[in-house]
RNA sequence: CGCGGGGUAGAGCAGUUUGGUAGCUCGUCGGGCUCAUAACCCGGAGGUCGAGGGUUCAAGUCCCUCCCCCGCAA
């Protein structure tokens, strides 16, 4: 078949590999502009762009493309466009272009956690399993016809950056999978139930924030959701407290939310949250490095018994 | 040329303003104390101060060049 490939992040990078490696021909791929990216505003190629022009596969980069894509697309006469974290909304026009239609890999068990950031979102409420959809692209935000579906536990140990990974290499599986069926045509098409469905903003940065008179498993749950970007922080006197890991801990202490019940090399740095306490392990100070709470206790100093948020870094 | 912080012992930091003996906490090694210990006491090892060049009687510190790491903004 005649594949169009359209998709931008690290996520999206082994489905495309699985295609070229399937057999079938991948005639083109759709990604994101080169932008701006990092320090020094040098300007970065997205990863599926790097692995296209590794493979040899034309690329295509317009700004939006519903306004300036589709001629590009319809001369490529694909039979099935794949979608994969591509990050712009495709119109009927688009849609319209293949032979067979535009398959969609999205790694939440829809009708659950529609939009861009089902992974982070996943983790943030806790839950205990999520997963991969495959699914009939359609106008829609995520809201087409489901076809394969895969479970994926969701542990203590996992951050929305790990999870990502098994995700990506789950959805990568499961394309392969469901496009052998479309192509015996033996795949079932499965209507998503709106009212189980939820629908998901983008993450900002400032969801990152955390608040220490929420529970310590909501604490846990948004540094791993967090992780690796926008990454949860504490907001402190003189910048944001990065925290990259911790640790829930239940203690009978009652305290004012926020407050440093520890903060030595020998215990680490222990904080008070609406039901017990959370333990910072990985932390990153404004400017520095990232490093264990501990190790960072050696050289500098955290009060104890006052408000985190209070304490200059 | 987007703005800014930083590189000093295995780890985390101070010292740079005002050039003059390399310092702190932890770890590590040896010894002691102890029923015992990650606790305590005593002692030791461990540094071309990111690299190169320059100024100087003397450079971690001042000047120039380069490399690397990080925060913010995108």
């Amino acid at each position: 078949m005649r594949i169009v490939f359209m998709g931008t992040p690290e996520f999206s990078v082994p489905s495309l590999r699985a295609l070229i490696a399937s057999g079938h021909q991948v005639v083109g791929v759709f990604t994101q502009p080169d932008r701006p990216k990092g320090r020094g505003g040098k300007v970065r190629m997205s990863p599926v762009k790097e692995l296209a022009l590794q493979a040899g596969i034309p690329v295509f980069q317009p700004l939006k493309i519903r306004k300036d894509g589709l001629e590009d697309l319809a001369s490529l006469e694909p039979d099935l466009c794949v979608t994969a974290a591509f990050g712009q909304i495709l119109n009927q026009a688009i849609l319209d272009v293949p032979k067979i239609c535009t398959v969609n890999v999205h790694a939440s068990l829809l009708p659950r956690h529609r939009g861009s950031a089902p992974i982070n979102w996943a983790i943030l409420q806790d839950d205990k399993v999520t997963g991969v959809t495959t699914m009939m692209t359609d106008a829609g935000i995520d809201t087409g016809d489901m076809l394969l579906k895969r479970e994926v536990p969701i542990t203590d140990g996992e951050t929305a950056g790990s999870l990502t990974e098994t995700l990506s290499e789950v959805g990568a599986d499961l394309l392969i999978e469901t496009i052998q069926k479309l192509e015996a045509g033996t795949c079932e098409r499965t209507k998503q139930n709106e009212a189980d469905m939820s629908y998901d903003p983008m993450l900002k940065k400032d969801m990152g924030k955390l608040d220490f008179s929420q529970t310590s498993r909501a604490l846990f749950c948004r540094v791993r959701a967090m992780n690796p970007w926008p990454c949860a922080y504490v907001e402190c006197a003189n910048g944001n407290l990065k925290v990259w890991s911790a640790n829930p801990v239940s203690t009978a202490i009652k305290t004012l939310p926020g407050t440093v019940l520890s903060a030595n090399a020998k215990d680490g740095l222990l904080v008070a949250t609406g039901n017990g306490a959370i333990e910072l392990l990985e932390i990153q100070a404004p400017n520095a490095k990232r490093m264990t709470a501990k190790a960072f206790l050696l050289g500098r100093s955290i009060e104890t018994g006052i408000i985190l948020n209070e304490a200059t870094l």
